[in-house]
Parts: C-alpha cells; structure tokens; sequence
DNA sequence: CGCTATAATATTGTATACAGATTGAAACGG
DNA sequence: CCGTTTCAATCTGTATACAATATTATAGCG
C-alpha cells in the first residue's frame, strides 16, 4: 500500500502545524531533544522532518548552531504567490497546446461544484475542490518538473487556512469572485488565445491582492 | 568562516559527480553501504544527501525500497529548461520595475568579458561569467523566493557540462549567438517594454533549442 | 560595577546498534 | 518443468552513543 508514512513524514506534519499555528514562535531556535520527547521518538527522524523543512524554506539552518523558525512575512507571501501565479500561467498556456488532455468539461462540473458550495455557505470542501479545479490544467500540462513545483509551492500556502477564521460577510464575496475567475479561466482555454490565458491566470487570477484569501487553495 | 563543509555536503557532491560522469548508470539502485565504504563515514550523512537529492528529483526514493538513480531525460531538460525560461523571465520584468537595483552597466561589462573569451575561444571562464550575467537581474528582481528556487533549478543542468566535450566548431557559433542574445537582453531591458523583455527570455534566450549547449549556464 | 577569561552545560554532527521489512535463493509440491 | 513456500541474507528506518562545537554560567580582574 502507500499509505506507508515514515516518523520523519510524522515530525514533517507536527513542525508545520506548529509552526502555523503559531505555537512555534517566528524567527525562534528550534530544539531537537524537545520535538523528541514531545513525540517520544528519537532524534533521527526529527532532523531528517528538519532538513526538508529547511530545503524547501520554511525553516534556516544554520550549521553548528541548529534550526530557526522563519516568519512567513507578507513580502514572502506576496512573492510565493507571484511565482505559483507565473508557472500556473504557464501550465495552462501548455494545457492548450494539448486539448487532448486538457478536460473541460471536467472544470465545468468542478466550477458548478464549487458554486453550490459557495451557495451553501458551505466552505468544506471548496480546498480540495479549488485544488482540484487548478489541477485540471497543471496536469494536463504534460510538464513533469512543473507539476511538482507548483505541488511544492502550494504546500507553503495552504496551511495559513487554519489561522484565517474571518467572518462568512468576508470570505464569502471573495469565494463567489473567485470562482467567477475560474468560470472566465474556462471561457478563456476555450477561447484559445494563449497570451490572454496567460496574462489572466497570472495578473489577474494571481494577482495576489486578496493573497490572504487565495491561501484557501 | 562560511566555509565549513558537513560530511553531507561532501556526499552529496560525490554522488552529482558520480551521476553526472555516468559512474552511476541511470534507473538502478543506490547502495547506501557501497558510499559508506567509498567514503570511509557512517550512514548517517549518507542518508542526509541522499534525502536532500530525491526531495530535489535528481533521484528517487521509494519508502522501504531505497534510493534510485533517475534519468535525466531530454524530455525532463526541456522541461527544466522551460521553467527557468518562464521564470527569469519573470525575474527580468520584475528587475524592469526596480531600476536602482539593476546595474545595466555591470551586465553590459560581463558580456563585454564574455564576448572576449570567445574571441579567444577559451571558455574556461564562460559557465561562471553567464551565471554572473543573469544573475544581474535575478538578483535586482528582489524576489527572494525566485532567487532561491532559480538556483536550484539550475543545479540540475550544470551538471550536464562535464558530459559534452564537444568539439569547438559546434561549441563556438553557439556561444557567439548565446552572447548576442545577452546584448539583446541588454537593449531590451533600456528600451523599457517589459513584454518584448519577457517574450525574448522566456521564448528566444531559452527556447531550448539548443538546450544541450545551454547547460553551460 | 563592568569586562574578560574560564569552566560547566547544552547542542550539533556523526558513528554505531538493532528491529522490522524486503529481496533472493533454496526447498517443496503439483 | 513451473509456480509456490520457506528461510537466510540484505537493507532500510529508527534508536542510542559519543566526540566536537557552541552556549551559558561562573569566577577573576581592572
């Protein structure tokens, strides 16, 4: 099966919830031996959680000295979101280029999907679907190398959800925008033209001025 | 000093030179053991660049199963190679926006220095100097983010150097052209269009045509 | 009282040890 | 002869041990 998961995918997940949470502090050393008894596990499997950690920038590591939490600042979430924005327009330009691929009927039902579920108030499952919406044309891309950066990119955003608890009057009118931009995104990859995809999926899709709110996909 | 150097640091160069001299052939598995050995150190940062090389994807890992050469296929340089374009692209508009950090001046002097290396048809100089000149307006762009992962997308093809040792009459017109395109980049980065900048990058300077000689970069 | 030097403590990087899983080969049955 | 089962050897994932380095506390001195 492969739902093997190591301790160290085990320590990956704890550092990353407490870190978004807020329980580990930003810019703060993190102590090995403390992961270990916290998780009763020895320190091994908590440096090897650590060093992917620090590889993929969501910690530093400092040689001899250990590893540091790293605030996940509005700048860098600005310039996270540029770059996913840039490869996701990208994505879909390829996408277009391999309409045997690309299913749009596919996002249609996932975008009707959604906007019962915005109709619902319901935000349950709207991640997954969200996710699943931007990775009809990410697969169909064909792009091996860029599918697993965007997965890798996306993976720092997503846990901001937890912290966000705004108020339905809020997220509510973003969610029904959004999907309206996804709904214009489909008009578009039918449309064929490919700098218009391209500049909507990164400047206006990405744009990146409800950052707080995009962090739901 | 900077300069210390961690037994992982030590493997993890050993086995991208293994790799990349073709030591270690393609799609066959790693024996921890056979490092250890080679090396005389323990599994220990062993493991560790082991680790750090699959979450990178020059090899992979299967749980229980261990740690695997992959091919560095045509079809996954393209692909990288698409990447990079798309996103010093990016980094080139974004260098547009920030004029007091772009220094067209120390550009137009490297490229001045390239130039005269391959009038001398002595390329020694040429990877870091190419590196040097992109970097001008990576580095301007200001994005941290972008900054990081553009260097380590580029790891995976520097290596590809030391394989082809072909001969000067195929190596120099490339470079020549190369170096042109740099000049162009230059003028377009004045003249101040940042589509015609984009487009140029992204779609002539890393068009991938010739991508088996841009691995000099 | 503040500063430097030195000793005690904590932490990191690496080595070694061990249990469980995987692989491969021999033994067995159809 | 081919497929299955059993068992030994190998290898991975994790735990523990230890030496080198960094940090903190203490003592000495101006």
């Amino acid at each position: 099966m492969a739902t093997y998961r190591s301790l160290k995918d085990l320590v990956y997940d704890h550092i990353t919830a407490e870190i978004s949470s807020g329980r580990l502090k930003p810019n703060v050393a993190i102590n090995e031996a403390a992961i270990c008894a916290d998780l009763e596990i020895s320190r091994t499997p908590v440096r090897e959680a650590l060093m992917q950690l620090a590889h993929e920038g969501y910690i530093d590591h400092i040689p001899r000295r250990g590893f540091f939490t790293r605030a996940l600042t509005p700048e860098r979430i600005r310039n996270i979101y540029a770059i996913i924005g840039d490869l996701e327009a990208m994505a879909a330009v390829l996408a277009m280029g391999r309409p045997e691929h690309l299913d749009l009927d596919k996002m249609r039902s996932l975008a009707t999907e959604i906007d019962r579920g915005i109709e619902a108030h319901n935000y349950e499952a709207y991640h997954s679907l969200q996710y699943a919406f931007h990775d009809q044309f990410i697969q169909a891309s064909g792009n091996e190398e860029l599918i697993r950066l965007l997965a890798n990119l996306k993976k720092f955003l997503v846990q901001l959800n937890y912290l966000r608890n705004t108020g339905d009057e809020v997220i509510h009118p973003v969610l029904v925008k959004m999907n309206h931009e996804h709904w214009q995104i489909i008009r578009l990859l039918e449309g064929g033209d490919r700098e218009a995809v391209r500049a909507f999926v990164r400047d206006v899709h990405w744009s990146g001025d409800y950052a707080p709110f995009h962090t739901f996909i």
